[in-house]
DNA sequence: GTCAATGCAAACTTTTTGCAACTCC
DNA sequence: GGAGTTGCAAAAAGTTTGCATTGAC
């Protein structure tokens, strides 16, 4: 939290209430993957007053142009944030109940990368989750 | 388009003259991906008469459940529409210029198979596009 | 005091839904 | 004639934007 707040200031922006809630918020995420409105929830918590979604919006977008952050997108619903880690990963979501876990990017990146490389292309993170059926949707 | 027609026909469907003009559409969709304002705005030109969106969401929702139809999310944007093949293919996206390639399955099942397997999961189709940079884009 | 950031409201995009009118079988 | 379909309009969900006011520096 610190460290997002000392890298608002070095690029000259303002710390305001509403960041630092955010930025608290998003700091205290472990491993879980958050939707705009999710953050906003319990910004609004913590600074114990509205905060509103186009300033949630907002911040997460700054906190995504300077790296801190990644969203991506699970399924048909809202997109989810999420810390950048060093090593990054991909998501398997389940399309019947929505489960999701988190696949090392070191697990699939090989194939992908010289799939990719095959047409020329350079893969670069995760932006979209694969799908397909947990174990508990196969078998029901 | 006659066998689109006649498995709508032996589902008990009606075939209504905008229900024609979509599948027209679709079956002339060669390997092409069409947002459903694609398929509506190119139906109208076909019927010369305006087809609701609403219409279309549903045949092609319809088209989709039969299994002729796939719809995938290459990007932000709005969700394109594939005619079903024997093999499928993943869909690789420039985040960048939004330039999309097919990429066979063959060339990433394996993996992904194997990695989805670890978890439980058991991948299926690929309703979301990989992303990463386009040679252009990355030389630029 | 300035200028960035906020809150509010309104626009926007894509997709879905309720419902009366229609028309295909 | 009766049920499946349509078109229209309105709603829904997620996100973005314009703008006057506020507040950080």
């Amino acid at each position: 939290m610190e460290e997002l707040i000392a890298a608002l200031r070095a690029e000259g922006m303002r710390i305001t209430e509403s960041r630092k809630a955010i930025c608290e918020v998003v700091a205290a995420t472990g491993d879980e993957h958050l939707s705009a409105a999710d953050v906003g929830e319990r910004a609004c918590q913590t600074l114990g007053r509205p905060v509103d979604q186009s300033t949630v919006y907002r911040t997460l977008d700054v906190l995504e142009t300077l790296g801190f952050l990644h969203h991506v997108h699970l399924g048909h619903g809202p997109g989810v944030y999420h810390l950048s880690e060093d090593a990054g990963h991909h998501h398997l979501v389940c399309e019947n109940c929505g489960a999701a876990v988190d696949v090392p990017l070191t697990d699939v990146s090989p194939i992908l990368d010289k799939v990719a490389a095959q047409h020329g292309y350079t893969v670069r993170g995760a932006h979209f989750a694969l799908t397909g059926l947990c174990g508990d949707c196969q078998t029901a």
